[in-house]
DNA sequence: GCCAACGTTGGC
DNA sequence: GCCAACGTTGGC
């Protein structure tokens, strides 16, 4: 089993828009990395920590889980969409997705929080530029973060 | 709003 | 294949 983080704006999708939904599909990435990620590696029951970004507080928010496998992602094909991809056909999609489901909603720990736990040192979120939207957990960072929430 | 960092695009 | 220009991310 892999351990995943997933960023949202939660003007787009917050954790309360999850705990409402149960689950939803994780549309729109259009960062080839990060749909490598889901496409390849993200099985069913793996474990998401939801991350709040873009926002004025940002910080892990909740816990979720892969849900459905990835399939390719219908934004891609709707041309009113702004995630609209012209050379994408439903016979060569270009960007999938997985469904990710609630598995509960959590205190908010603050990026600021994270930053402070020498144990956490070497997680993605913290290094210099990152900005992918789906980066992986170290198993031992995970566990880590399950305490302290 | 600023700005550092990084990904993508496209001319050559 | 190189690389400059441009767009986006995301914390502050």
């Amino acid at each position: 089993m892999r351990y995943w983080l997933m960023k949202s704006e939660p003007s787009e999708y917050s954790i309360d828009d999850l705990a409402r939904d149960g689950s939803v599909p994780w549309f729109g990435v259009r960062n080839y990395q990060a749909r490598n990620f889901m496409r390849d590696q993200m099985r069913v029951g793996d474990k998401v920590l939801f991350y709040h970004s873009s926002c004025p507080e940002p910080g892990i928010a909740g816990l979720a889980e892969v849900g459905v496998p990835a399939y390719p992602d219908a934004s891609q094909f709707d041309p009113q969409g702004e995630y609209f991809d012209a050379k994408a056909t439903p016979e060569n999609p270009r960007w999938f997705n997985v469904d990710v489901r609630l598995v509960k909603k959590t205190r908010l720990m603050p990026l600021a929080e994270i930053r402070g736990y020498p144990e956490l040192a070497n997680l993605r979120i913290l290094q210099r530029g990152n900005r992918l939207s789906i980066t992986p957990v170290d198993p031992a960072d995970y566990a880590f973060i399950l305490k302290k929430l």
